[in-house]
DNA sequence: ATGGTAGCTGGGCTA
C-alpha cells in the first residue's frame, strides 16, 4: 500500500500539480492538508477522473483536511471527537484503509511564543494526544501523517541556533510532538532518513528552497507493526521545485504486505 | 531586526 502526505496550500490553487503528482506517484492513499476551502467547492470531478475519491473535512478560507484515496474508506471521523470551540476548526479526519487507520492533521501553527494562538496550538496537542491515546487503546494499526508545525530537533531546522526556542522549535512544542512517541507511535521519516535532514517546507519568499533553507514540520508516526512494513520512503524535494508548487513537499511511503 | 511570497478574499490576515 502506499500512502502520502501533502500540504497542498490550497487545493483549488494546487489542483494542476495534485492532478499531475497523483499520475506520477499513483499512491493509493493521499492525506491532504490546507485545503481552504468549503467542501462543496472542493474539486471532486477533476480527481474521479484519476479513479480518487476525495473524503474532505474543511470550511472557506483556512486549514480544512482530507483523503484522496483509491481504496475504499471505512469509520470516517471528521474532527476530534467531542473537542469544544474553537478546538472544532477542520483539523484532523480519521479513516480506515487496508486494515489500517489513518489519521490526518493540519496542527495550528502557533504563531508566536507566548500568544493566544500558541496556548491554543499547545493545548490542541493535548487533544490530539487523547485521540491518538483511544485508538491505540482499540489495538489499531494507527498511522498519523500530517502538519504537524513542529521542528521535533535541531536537525530538522536549516539553522537552529537563529530559531532557537521560537515557535516550531520551543521546548513545550517539542515535548508535544515526544508525547506522542511516547504513546509508542514511531517517527517514520527520521527513521527513513538517518542523520541528514529531511525538510519537508520552505518558506516562499527569496531563495529558501533554492538555498536549501528549510524546516521538517510535515511527519508520518506509526505504531511498530506499521512502521516495520515501511519498505520504500521519499520526500518529494523535485515537486517542492516546480512552477505553481505548495511551500510543503509531499511524503511518500510504501508499505509491504 | 527586517525583508522576501502566496492565497484566502475583496482590506488585511495567515502562513
Amino acid at each position: 500500500m502506499r500512502l502520502a502526505t501533502w500540504n497542498v496550500n490550497s487545493i483549488r490553487a494546487r489542483l494542476p500539480r495534485v492532478l499531475a503528482w497523483l499520475q506520477d506517484w499513483q499512491p493509493d492513499v493521499l492525506a491532504l492538508q490546507e485545503l481552504r476551502c468549503a467542501e462543496r467547492d472542493v474539486p471532486r470531478r477533476e480527481l474521479a477522473a484519476l479513479g480518487y475519491e476525495v473524503t474532505p473535512h474543511s470550511q472557506s478560507g483556512s486549514g480544512g483536511v482530507a483523503f484522496v484515496s483509491r481504496l475504499p474508506l471505512e469509520s470516517i471521523q471528521r474532527g476530534i471527537p467531542g473537542a469544544p470551540p474553537p478546538f472544532d476548526e477542520p483539523r484532523m479526519l480519521g479513516v480506515t484503509a487496508g486494515g489500517v487507520r489513518l489519521v490526518t492533521v493540519y496542527a495550528p501553527n502557533g504563531r508566536k511564543v507566548g500568544t493566544q494562538p500558541h496556548r491554543f496550538k499547545l493545548a490542541w496537542f493535548e487533544l490530539l494526544r487523547t485521540l491518538l491515546e483511544t485508538e491505540l487503546a482499540n489495538g489499531h494499526d494507527v498511522v498519523l501523517l500530517g502538519d504537524l508545525n513542529i521542528a521535533p530537533t535541531d536537525v530538522d531546522v536549516w539553522d537552529p541556533h537563529r530559531y532557537r526556542r521560537r515557535n516550531l522549535t520551543s521546548p513545550p512544542e517539542r515535548a508535544s510532538y515526544q508525547t506522542l512517541l511516547e504513546l509508542g507511535l514511531r517517527d517514520v521519516v527520521r527513521e527513513s532518513s538517518g542523520d541528514a535532514p529531511a525538510f519537508t517546507w520552505w518558506n516562499r519568499r527569496s531563495d529558501f528552497f533554492e538555498t536549501n533553507r528549510g524546516w521538517r514540520l510535515d511527519h508520518v508516526l506509526a505504531t511498530p507493526p506499521i512502521a516495520d512494513r515501511v519498505a520504500a520512503f521519499l520526500v518529494d524535494r523535485d515537486e517542492r521545485g516546480t512552477d505553481g508548487s505548495s511551500d510543503h513537499a509531499p511524503i511518500v511511503l510504501d508499505l509491504s504486505p
